[in-house]
DNA sequence: GTCACTG
DNA sequence: CAGTGACAACGCGGG
DNA sequence: CCCGCG
C-alpha cells in the first residue's frame, strides 16, 4: 500500500506523523474491520490534519480507492450510495486519503432499518469532572440492566463515554430511536442534577447529555477502534466495565500508546457483545416509549 | 488528497 | 497554469 | 425563519 507523506506530522499534540496513523490502523485492522463489517461508514478525512478544515464523508463522490466498497444505492433511497470498508486494503486506503476517524451505522446491510445495536453517548457538559462521567456511565448501565439489557463500553476518545447495548435486528430504527430517548428521559427524570435529555450546550452546564439521537436512521457513531481528529489523537477504545473505575482519563489511551496496549491486554472485553443478540420486547413494555 | 471547474 | 470549492445532512434547540 | 451544533 503506497502512502504519500508519511513523514507529515498530522497532529502536533502528540507529533504523530501520517505513517504514526498508518501504522496505528494496520495494527488494529482486524478489531476495526470486525466493526465495519457490512456496515455503512462516514470518514472524517483531514487532508491538513487535526485542526479546522476536515470534512466527513459518507458517498465516494468522485473519490475511489482500491476496496472501497459502494452499497447498492437502493439500499437507501433519495440518497447516493453509501460506502462500506471490507477489508484492510479499503482501510488502508482510507488512511491513504487522510481518514483520521471512521463512524459507522448501527446497522448492517441489507437491512438498513432493523439496527443491531443501540449507543447511547455521553456528552459532559462543562463543568463535569471525569469522575462524574464515570458514575454517569455506571448509571446508564444500571437503568439498561433493570429493563433486561446488558451493555458493554468504550470511551469515546474524548472527553465522554459510549455505552453500547447490541440488538437482535428485529425492531425499526424509529422503535429503537424513541426507546433510546425514553431511557434517557427516565435517567433525566431521576436524577436532574446529573443528567439532561435534551441537546445544546446552555442547559447541560454541570450535567451530562445523554445523546440518543446517534440511534436515529443514518446517524452514525465513531466507531471503537478509531482515532479522534483532535489534539492527541485519542482512541475509542472497548473497556470492561470492571475496568472503569481505575481508568484514570478518558484519553488515557492514543495513537501513541493504544497498540502497546492492546498488545498486552488479556482478553477483548467485548468478546461477547456480538454474540448477545437482545431482544426489545420486554424492555419495551417495562419502558412504554409510545 | 484528488478532482472538476474557473480564469 | 494556479487557484478554489467540494467532499454529510438533518433533527434538535434556541433566538 | 435561520443559525449552531454534533
Ligand atoms: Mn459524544
Ligand atoms: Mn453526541
Amino acid at each position: 500500500m503506497k502512502l504519500t507523506h508519511p513523514e507529515r506530522v498530522v497532529d502536533a499534540a502528540s507529533g504523530a506523523t501520517k505513517a504514526d496513523v498508518a501504522r496505528y490502523y494496520d495494527g488494529v485492522a482486524d478489531w476495526l474491520l470486525a466493526e465495519l463489517k457490512s456496515r455503512p461508514v462516514a470518514l472524517l478525512r483531514a487532508p491538513e490534519g487535526v485542526g479546522e478544515g476536515g470534512f466527513f464523508q459518507k458517498h465516494a463522490g468522485k473519490a475511489a480507492w482500491p476496496g472501497l466498497r459502494l452499497l447498492d444505492a437502493a439500499l437507501w433511497p433519495g440518497h447516493d450510495a453509501l460506502l462500506a470498508l471490507p477489508t484492510r486494503t479499503a482501510l488502508l486506503g482510507a488512511v491513504q486519503m487522510n481518514t483520521l476517524e471512521f463512524h459507522a451505522w448501527n446497522a448492517r446491510v441489507p437491512r438498513l432499518d432493523k439496527p443491531d445495536r443501540m449507543v447511547f453517548d455521553l456528552d459532559p457538559g462543562d463543568g463535569v469532572d471525569w469522575a462524574a462521567i464515570r458514575d454517569g456511565a455506571v448509571r446508564v448501565r444500571d437503568l439498561l440492566g433493570e429493563l433486561g439489557l446488558r451493555s458493554w463500553l468504550k470511551t469515546s476518545g474524548g472527553r465522554g463515554l459510549h455505552v453500547v447495548v447490541p440488538l437482535a435486528a428485529r425492531w425499526p430504527v424509529d422503535t429503537v430511536r424513541a426507546f433510546s430517548q425514553a431511557v434517557v428521559q427516565r435517567l433525566a427524570g431521576r436524577e436532574p442534577e446529573r443528567f439532561v435529555a435534551k441537546s445544546g450546550a446552555d442547559n447541560r452546564v454541570g450535567r451530562i447529555f445523554v445523546d440518543y439521537l446517534r440511534n436515529g436512521e443514518g446517524a452514525t457513531t465513531v466507531a471503537a477502534y478509531s482515532l479522534r481528529a483532535r489534539p492527541g489523537l485519542g482512541v475509542s477504545m472497548p473497556l470492561a466495565w470492571e475496568d472503569l473505575a481505575a481508568l484514570e482519563s478518558p484519553t488515557h489511551w492514543t495513537v501513541t500508546n493504544a497498540l502497546q496496549h492492546l498488545a498486552g491486554r488479556p482478553a477483548d472485553p467485548w468478546a461477547e457483545l456480538g454474540a448477545h443478540k437482545q431482544s426489545l420486547a420486554a424492555p419495551l413494555k417495562a419502558l412504554p416509549s409510545l
